[in-house]
RNA sequence: CGCGGGAUGGAGCAGUCGGUAGCUCGUCGGGCUCAUAACCCGAAGGUCGUAGGUUCAAGUCCUUCUCCCGCAACCA
């Protein structure tokens, strides 16, 4: 018979920059299913991959002096560098550049459009003509360009649009009836009380506005929408093609299972149903939505010298440290934190303590007292039955929590079989068998019953951690790895010997280390410092009226308060001189009232009055934006009178 | 009242169908010496966010309120 297809894909990552330990995880993730399915006999199909095009990558690479090619290239050889370290088996590494691809992709566009899913109409918008940029309504600053402060002009530029609207009740339907198609639960709920059921507008799907991308073949001044080209990646890796595809898709499609961050669960939830269902294909079985690896309550980034790399963790801790801690921390429901303490914790107790000294000692008194053989297991008695019972269960749980994807748990579950066995030696204490000749059969056996159960958890650990699993089999000299040899409690070889004990994991020196992570986090905030002179590029020049047409005065803070229902907006009573007046500013995140009441700021003092969350905002707070996007308001002196203009 | 999730010993979490509140880490005390100052046992520590309700019985079901988080909106 032959094996049952399971295909398994992650998000492809984008090719801007190279990944932190936070985007790591998803491939570390995906690959532990991977391998486990392969061990349940799957014929899997994992595939990952890089999206390479993009006005970001663009000017990026603008930026660098270097084409946007070289600058994809250099990314995705560091994102294949990062998946060798940390021994990711994928079977398929798709790049959006492939040459296959944007074929395919192109074929998909244009079978689309013939179908009448895709159709040429005309985005209207406000054009800002020294900018080059599309402006929403909602967009405009003060009914102008928010970038440059112009005059919009009303401009209509063509464009294809997906018709989102045609299938938008199908989607319903389809997501409401499939309760397992979007997990967890409550990213499907957010998808279709936000998204889906207010309405769902056709989707704009091309672009004029820069070239790194897939052209439109019959409209060559068009490139296709990034999503589209990056969406597609899933079934054109398989060898999809609109003429007739390959053997291969036809074997592995529908998708088993898209493992993607939250963040993108919008695209997948959506536009990707919507265009398989145009097309005619099946719908993947199943949008896993994973949460974040957050440094401690903070987003990684370099200004705040928290970024930690996959590297960085492998060099201290091995691969295999470096999967077990991402695999384990990470929990299902909410997002998971990374901290040098808690990956400190975490290596020393459960995987120097519990799991390497357990294999450790065990294969020391083998060798100590039988000279490295493996005894007969045949001398038993009442103790041994709890942990043999546990050792038979251990493979039985990690299925049935794997099947709801929960690492964390069956991470634990694995654990908890060798503390079970390290208290087995301490209630059969081999040590004292040793002193008594008569009890050497049993010793045997009771070394036998510990080498068997370090045998399950090296299988048991392949998927997760295959290195040490190879180490820890190879260690007690056994060929049982199969995962089926763990139906039963006593196949391991009897007669044979093992290897000389080494410890699997060395104990880390807490103190020592953190207090070298301190110091590189330092010296990555000064380097970041060093990059962020990298100041925006100038607005347009303008002339001295164009000035003096901003009227800004000094103002001062009377009172303060949070806008209800925002997170961002600060409402400010201002004493401008003029009878005061009252503003609202988007500073909430980084400023209290209390730290703004009683201290003078500057105001542009003529913007038309808007309405922002229903109260009312007549002017705006002049601040500085830093580079972690943050913003530091301009404080002026106090004894500059309230109202003086500004020049 | 935009939508959704959450609040459980010092920390991080589990708790399925309502039926004696559990796990890991940390702390304290003890044991052991095969082992990586590792391992094992014991103890302290929780009125399960608040206020009500349903029930013989509520962490679990219903309602009120408070606070946190995600998504949406919003950064004039």
């Amino acid at each position: 018979m032959s094996k049952k297809p399971y295909y398994i894909t992650t998000a492809i990552a984008y090719a801007s920059k190279k990944p932190h330990i936070g985007n790591t995880y998803e491939v570390v993730f995906t690959d532990a299913i991977a391998r486990f399915k392969r061990m349940q006999g799957y014929d899997v199909f994992f595939l990952t991959g890089t999206d390479e095009h993009g006005l970001k990558i663009e000017e990026l690479a603008k930026a660098e002096g270097i084409t946007p090619k070289q600058h994809v290239d250099k990314v995705t050889d560091e994102i294949k560098e990062i998946c060798k370290i940390m021994n990711i088996s994928y079977d398929g590494f798709i790049r959006t550049t492939d040459e296959q691809h944007e074929k395919v992709v192109q074929k998909i566009f244009n079978k689309l459009y013939e179908n009448g899913d895709i159709y040429k109409g005309s985005y209207e918008g406000l054009y800002c003509t020294p900018c080059e940029s599309f402006w929403a309504n909602s967009q405009l600053v003060d009914g102008k360009c928010p970038d440059c402060g112009r005059e919009v002009t009303k401009a209509n530029e063509e464009a294809y649009f997906l018709k989102l609207s045609k299938y938008q009740q199908w989607l319903e339907d389809y997501i409401e009836e499939h309760p397992d198609f979007i997990v967890p639960e409550s990213r499907k709920k957010e998808m279709l009380n936000n998204f889906i059921k207010p309405g769902l507008q056709d989707l704009c799907v091309s672009r004029t506005t820069f070239t790194w991308s897939i052209p439109v073949t019959f409209d060559p001044k068009h490139v296709i929408y990034v999503w589209i080209d990056a969406l597609s990646n899933y079934i054109t890796a398989m060898g999809y093609d609109p003429d007739g595809s390959s053997e291969m898709f036809e074997k592995y499609w529908p998708c088993d299972c898209h493992v993607i961050g939250k963040d993108i669960m919008r695209f997948h939830s959506i536009y990707w149903p919507i265009m398989l269902h145009a097309l005619g294909l099946p719908m993947p079985k199943k949008l896993f939505g994973h949460n974040w690896i957050l440094f401690g309550e903070d987003k990684m980034s370099k200004s705040r010298g928290n970024v930690i790399y996959a590297n960085d963790v492998v060099d201290s801790f091995g691969v295999d440290g470096a999967r077990y801690y991402l695999l384990s921390e990470m929990p299902i429901s909410s997002d998971g934190s990374i901290t040098y303490e808690s990956l400190i914790e975490r290596y020393n107790t459960d995987l120097a303590n519990t799991l390497g000294n357990l294999v450790n000692r065990t294969v020391a008194m083998t060798k100590k007292y039988f000279d490295r053989r493996i005894m007969s297991g045949s001398c038993k008695e009442a103790v041994d039955d709890e942990l043999i019972a546990k050792a038979l269960e251990t493979p039985k749980t990690v299925e049935k929590l794997m099947d709801e994807y929960r690492m964390a748990d069956t991470m634990d579950a694995v654990m908890s079989l060798a503390r079970r066995a390290n208290k087995y030696i301490d209630e059969t204490a081999p040590w004292v068998l040793a002193k008594d000749e008569d009890k050497k059969e049993r010793l045997g056996t009771v070394l036998y019953n510990l080498l068997e159960t370090i045998r399950f958890l090296g299988v048991v650990l392949t998927p997760f951690m295959p290195e040490t699993a190879e180490k820890i089999l190879a260690e007690i000299g056994t060929k049982q790895t199969e995962w089926a040899s763990l139906e039963s409690f006593g196949m391991l070889e009897e007669g044979s010997s093992v290897g000389e004990p080494v410890p699997l994991f060395a104990r880390i020196d807490a103190e020592k280390f953190l207090a070298e992570a301190q110091a590189k986090m330092e010296a990555m905030m000064a380097s970041a410092k060093e990059e962020e002179t990298n100041v925006e590029p100038l607005a347009p020049e303008i002339v001295f009226d164009d000035f003096m047409k901003v009227d800004l005065r000094v103002a001062k803070v009377v009172e303060c308060e949070k806008v209800k229902k925002s997170k961002k907006l600060l409402c400010l009573q201002l004493d401008d001189g003029m009878g005061g007046r009252q503003v609202v500013s988007g500073i909430a995140q980084w400023y209290a009232p209390e730290d703004l009441i009683g201290k003078k700021v500057a105001i542009v003092a003529n913007l038309k009055p808007v309405t922002l969350c229903g109260v009312e905002s007549n002017g705006m707070i002049c601040a500085a934006d830093t580079a972690d996007g943050g913003a530091k308001v301009m404080f002026v002196d106090d004894d500059i009178p309230c109202g003086s203009k500004i020049h």
